[in-house]
DNA sequence: GCAAATTAATGATTTATTCAAG
DNA sequence: CTTGAATAAATCATTAATTTGC
């Protein structure tokens, strides 16, 4: 098995593919607190990664994207076999009331949402992310804060956490100048024939 | 930290507001049939309508899932209507069917997802979009295939929705070269204090 | 041992939902 | 309330593990 021949040139598979220091990285930060880095951020692991193998920033933001859902998936399915066991508990206990014949009508109230959150749009009302406290695990005070340099902690406006993208826009915005619509507007009908929707070819 | 350096002005707002030119173009393209544009696609309509006031790739791109997003949850909305309404019809049926004492065992099969369509996490097992078809209706096939010029309809690799945001991305994944980790590394501590989760300061 | 077939992981996209400015 | 902006969930699609028959 040596997949990594031909690393560079020939079979550019057409996904990424994480060398191992790469991934022992990404672990590492993510196990240290990162979870979705802003566009700087970004930018920086992946120059740092690069050094490891070919990367780009997109799988950077796609991998803290799916690490941070997978996890919150796993932790989901953990909470949800323990809440279907809760709730064979209390199917059981209402069984052996019935079958002990006691009718008493209290049934505790117990909303269907509380017993199965495996959807759970996220807290409904609350903030999102947190990944895990709203579960009642700690794990979101042991960061370890040290080291409490000014680094980049400040609001920085918004995280916006795809705004990288925005940023490293070749700027058509320019407020000044660009006095013309450039050459290859003239391609554009504006009727729209051209550019069809992209998601019939999926 | 005024986001656009009050790019016109004064009060640099936060979100782009389109000026009716570009809301009437944007409309027109997508009344014509573009719904996800692609990264090429994106930069051509940035840059036209930059033409009639400060955009952004990003507000592009927004406004056309949003707009896509928000038609066809108007279109389920009123789907949804009709089922509710013929599922009061099929309810009112079977009240008058009690309220006649007729016992007959048909029921019809009316399976609840039917019913039900309030979320429909698209189809469960089938192929995505379509939007809506899954419920019965037509709808998916009067998208006005009109002048069917070849223009490019052609599979272009894969139409990638976002890849635009990496076709922007500076080259961090050169596979040559880049013998080092660059001097902003340094900054890194792979320990990641300093990187915190930016979703906090949400 | 070793490919073809199958299944499990996971990278990459799309869609749904939510937040918040105006 | 409308809608730009952002994020999370669901899904697709490809690659790696794993199994299976030879």
């Amino acid at each position: 098995m040596s997949p990594a021949a031909a690393a560079v040139s020939s079979s550019s598979s057409s996904r990424w593919c994480p060398t191992p220091e790469q991934l022992m990285i990404l672990e590492e930060m993510y196990r240290g607190g990162t979870r979705t880095p802003n566009a700087s951020q970004i930018q920086q692991i992946t120059a740092h990664l690069s050094f490891y193998g070919k990367i780009e920033g997109k799988n950077v933001f796609y991998w803290f994207q799916n690490h941070k859902a997978r996890d919150r998936q796993k932790l989901r399915r953990k909470l949800m076999s323990k809440q279907i066991v809760h709730q064979q508990h209390v199917l059981y206990n209402q069984q052996q009331q019935n079958n002990n014949g006691l009718q008493n009508h209290h049934h505790h109230h117990l909303h269907s949402h509380h017993l199965l959150p495996q959807f759970s749009h996220y807290t409904p009302g609350g903030v999102e992310d947190a990944s895990t406290p709203m579960v009642g695990y700690s794990w979101n005070h042991h960061h370890l804060p040290e080291r409490c340099e000014v680094v980049d902690d400040k609001p920085m406006a918004r995280t916006y956490g795809r705004d990288w993208m925005i940023m490293l826009d070749l700027g058509p915005t320019s407020p000044n100048s660009c006095s013309r619509p450039l050459k290859t507007l003239e391609l554009f009908p504006v009727t729209a024939t051209g550019l069809r929707d992209t998601t019939s070819t999926n």
